[in-house]
DNA sequence: CACATTCTTGCAAGCGCTTGCAAGGACATT
DNA sequence: AATGTCCTTGCAAGCGCTTGCAAGAATGTG
């Protein structure tokens, strides 16, 4: 190798490694013939030799998906800042596959895990644990003893959001739940219960329909509600997604948004702040979460066994286009 | 390690790869052990001693760009398919960064490349040449001989695009070019050049207007079109970006489109589809062009000497709501 | 039954780098 | 001038796994 320069092959290493204790001199020799001879260090020989491979790795279930994307982009960013290696496995929602994909990345592949919205947990987080690896949770609102997770304030988001619809004016309120398995779901429609309750205002179970955070199902959820015989005159979504099919849904039965109905999604995708849409949501800093959660992890990397936090980041009241007063009530109202 | 078994290490070894000739109690009787003790092996050790890492390195310059990310998707997918890990790197447009991590990459850390839109070629493709190392250039449009590529049939997809807009009656056709750095642009070009020959319509070198793929640009293009004495009656983008870039100008031109002003993309990104667009524009099989890098990827995998060869992808012709025959021309043309 | 073949398995030499240890040299202190 | 310190640097032992080689076991052949 570049002995080249008449040194050793620790004092390459050393040099490469930015040691003190070499000398100037030879620091300098040693540089320019790894500069002539186009030395590029082999990542995997120096990461089983030091134990540390200077990349951490992220699990998602997809890439493409707008939630997912936007919270890999923030931990894409927060990772190069941090000179380390990105390695990106995409589970495409096959359970087991987050297991292994753990074990095999934790063994010697990546220094650090980021998981999103983890779906195997139980299998595989004793074992995390108990090797003191290096982890954080991104969007896991169930309970995990002992991790470290960043998540959005999905419960206070979503009440702020209904508050706001009561706020305008809306006493029937519909909801459109996420999936059951994941917990943030039921963060948000503990939300919703909240600031119904902090309003004074009875829960209608008939208002409450079970989605799963993707259009269609938002469309089908929204035509149920506004086919019943004393329909809301607001509906709350679980995700942007859905919102954008019970706008769709709002569109086929002939009510006009936001005069006859109002709708308020969570997420603020994209899509979300398009002219076409202008959909009012509750914004979830996605990008900032990854770039808390990578910082974070960077942080355990330095120090393995300090305390879990449960890191919660604040959602922000968008309001565009969708949400009014419902009709009539300016008239009714005394001013 | 998994010893307990009671074989030696090679035999455990020959279990995990598979290896033939190994006795089929032996081999059970190592699984089993593994199994029990949750044996998994280390990636970086295996690595180091076979020389290979079953798995690839991708280039891009961003993630959220919608161009890289379904490109990303394609590639994530097949790769997943392939049994191989994926390292994403980005150079955040950063050129210098390119070469740094084609070094580092190839030196052990993956076993082969992709480079989306490569920015600094020059630099390293000689060194990977040399080594015979498997790399596959995805939408690199300038000649770079004796390297794999995958790109997009830019040249004729524009053509098309231009042949339609003149079929529809269009005689004069604004063009607004990408980035003069990227290839696509010039072969978009070309394509524009081609089909104004071919109709044996005269160029008008006012009608061309320097853009760099992204909106504002085109915007600023469109309204410069736009002003001119003897506006065009339809303007081809070099991207959907531009293109809604175009859309704006014309809405704040009080230019009804399609009516008085056609407008033609290219891509076709999930926003273009998007009803408030529904932007006409030659669709690029982005997705596709991944998966079909990843696939000649494995093959230079499997045989790294082969030729080198270059895939073009057929482009698709993609007709919405934003292209229209000229005003006035169904009156004129004679049927 | 002796010998040739084919299976299995262990041995040990790496893969290319890191790092604790110790030795040699330079310099400072008394 | 002798002794103590601190700098530098090389040595060599790994990191955990793969793999060519060869030996021993098992099986086949005449």
């Amino acid at each position: 190798m570049a002995r080249s320069a008449g040194v050793s092959y620790s004092t390459v290493s050393r040099v490469v490694n930015d040691y003190a204790h070499v000398n100037e001199g030879t620091r300098e020799r040693v540089q320019a013939a790894m500069r002539e001879l186009g030395y590029v260090a082999h990542v995997t020989a120096r990461a089983l030799a030091s134990g540390r491979t200077q990349a951490i790795g992220l699990l998602a279930q997809e890439i493409d998906n707008p939630f997912f994307s936007v919270v890999i982009k923030g931990v894409d960013q927060a990772v190069s800042m941090a000179d380390y290696d990105l390695l990106l496995c995409t589970t495409h929602s096959r359970r087991e596959k987050e297991a292994e994909y753990v074990a095999r990345l934790s063994h010697g592949m990546v220094d650090g895990l980021l998981i999103v919205l983890p779906a195997g947990l139980p299998e595989y987080v004793a074992q995390l644990r108990a090797e003191d690896y290096p982890f954080v949770l991104i969007d896991h609102d169930s309970d995990a003893p002992g991790c470290n997770v960043v998540n959005a304030a999905n419960r206070d988001g979503t009440r702020e959001g209904i508050a706001y619809l009561i706020g305008l004016g809306h006493r029937r309120i519909g909801f459109i739940t996420g999936r059951q398995d994941v917990g943030a779901a039921h963060e948000r429609f503990s939300g919703y219960r909240d600031a119904l309750a902090e309003a004074g205002i009875r829960a209608d179970e008939s208002l409450v329909v079970e989605g799963d955070f993707l259009e269609a199902r938002g469309y089908e959820a929204a035509r149920e509600l506004l086919l019943l015989p004393h329909p809301p005159t607001a509906i709350f979504a679980s995700s942007d997604a859905a919102a954008f099919g019970v706008l769709g849904a709002a569109r086929d039965a002939g009510s006009q948004v936001p005069r006859d109905l109002s709708v308020l999604g969570f997420d603020d995708i994209i899509e979300a702040s398009y002219p076409g849409a202008a959909l009012s949501t509750v914004r979830q800093p996605l990008r900032e979460m990854g770039r808390v959660a990578v910082q974070r992890l960077m942080s355990l990397l330095a120090e393995p066994t300090q305390p879990a936090a449960r890191l919660v980041m604040d959602t922000e009241l968008v309001i565009r286009q969708t949400t009014a007063p419902p009709t009539g009530w300016a008239a009714r109202r005394p001013r």
